[in-house]
DNA sequence: GTTTTGTGAAACCGAATAGTTGCATATATA
DNA sequence: TATATATGCAACTATTCGGTTTCACAAAAC
């Protein structure tokens, strides 16, 4: 019997959206921490409780679904916010906008025929 | 010795915030599917493929978070979008805008110095 | 009154999550 | 070269999550 040994390395998985990122208080930490100006994982962790590992986590997690760029200078890496990816969040939001000002001119449409009608 | 009885129904944790509720896919879903008009659970479940008690849990979940509201009329509740709260993601979206928006006008400073510098 | 319908809650289960400790590796620095 | 530093990855664990099934209960409908 032969068995084919597949390249799992540890998960794989972790095929995160956005909203699943910063669904957890400590990346939306980090998010808000480095938005200013890149970090490295160290000076990051440095802000939290949990350790640098845990830290380099969320960092992972952050860059996989691409909110966070990383800049590599030397052994050191730079990570900083990518916002064109945020956008992402405010666009979902505008789906909710867009259908309720359709909804409000809709709302606007039977005022104005009221205000007709009363005439 | 006596033991005092805390009321603890089932879980009484669940205290997740808005941004842990639309972590979900099928929650965000739900929150278009009701955004133009409320709806009932049975309503909603009719939309998906788990079964009603499962989306039941979600809409806890949302209701939770008051990013639902409840409108019960006989044995009939109706869940609509709570558009106030969905404004606290847009808030916390606002933080980056303005962070960057600050950064750029000082970017926006340096590049006037060096036209200035140039003359 | 009896049955059907609309809804939520409890108990359970497999999978995912966030954290830890212990390693491996590459780049600085002495 | 030897050591310290910066970083990521693997393995393990406790907790949470999303789903299902089963139940309880009140409001309609019969």
């Amino acid at each position: 019997m032969w068995y084919v040994s597949i390249a799992i390395s540890g998960k794989e998985k972790m095929r995160r959206d956005v909203f699943q990122a910063i669904a957890d208080p400590t990346r939306r930490a980090i998010l808000l921490l480095i938005a200013a100006h890149a970090m490295t994982p160290n000076a990051i962790a440095e802000h939290f409780n949990s350790t640098r590992q845990a830290v380099s986590k969320h960092l992972k997690i952050l860059t996989e679904c691409e909110l966070l760029k990383q800049k590599f200078t030397g052994r050191e890496i730079y990570y900083e916010v990518n916002a064109n990816k945020m956008k992402d969040i405010d666009k979902w939001l505008a789906q909710f906008r867009k259908i309720w000002e359709t909804r409000f001119s809709q709302l606007d449409t039977v005022l104005a025929k009221l205000k007709q009608d009363k005439k």
